[in-house]
DNA sequence: ACAGAGCATCCGCCTATGCGGATATATTGG
DNA sequence: CCAATATATCCGCATAGGCGGATGCTCTGT
């Protein structure tokens, strides 16, 4: 049971909330993130600890930068993460945070984010 | 989104997760509660407010007692409860404490739990 | 080997939150 | 109205956790 509440503790905080909607949209690296988000590297960093730590992401190292994305298999709290999504989706930060990313990766010419 | 994360604040405590699968046995006062996890009577008050002011719950007075249960028309995260008992009503701390209401509730003669 | 870029961690500061005894409030019975 | 019971709230204390600048680590290109 103490597992179960440090799940929710970890997902109790709205920039972490962020992080996990605009990963819906596929691997991000920290920079990615941080211009989505404008939140200090330290900051985004932090978050994405915290994230890796209760396993709800994973990342990947590839050359200098550190691709992040949620964690496919799903060990925890067995669709919890389908359930968040559909939530949260729908709300007004996911929206222009997804918005945010998308033109941050336009001007950095990558693709677009669904 | 700030809505949700204080959703999950709220359940980001082993105490008051604790005291939602107990809830799923039915209405219980605050004494029973205290019987079955053990604990002082302010602390689990305390929870419960919490819980109410999250929405989770629900409030019945009744002469002296005050009945909580679980909020029915789960207005907050829509299919969060249901999935929330499947995963909790398996771990040994929750067997344990309805084990424990069980008991508790035989002893003041009253009916048991499912 | 060195410079620079990207990221992780450290640090001090501040706020939020849990704890449980003490106290206040509400309800019932006499 | 008073005593007793059940519950809510207050209080001071202690810990957890967020913030973001500063610093450390890792990888790449030269």
């Amino acid at each position: 049971m103490k597992q179960t509440a440090r799940i929710f503790k970890t997902l109790a905080d709205e920039t972490r909330l962020r992080i996990l909607v605009l990963l819906t949209c596929g691997e991000l690296c920290v920079c990615d993130l941080m211009a989505a988000l404008e939140l200090p590297q330290s900051t985004v960093s932090r978050h994405l600890a915290t994230l890796r730590n209760a396993g709800l992401v994973e990342d990947r190292r590839q050359g200098v930068w550190v691709y992040y994305r949620l964690t496919s298999g799903e060990t925890v709290l067995e669709g919890l993460l389908p359930l968040l999504q559909a939530q949260l989706l729908v709300l007004p930060t996911a929206i222009a945070d997804r918005q945010a990313l998308q033109d941050y990766l336009k001007q950095k010419d990558a693709a677009a984010c669904g």
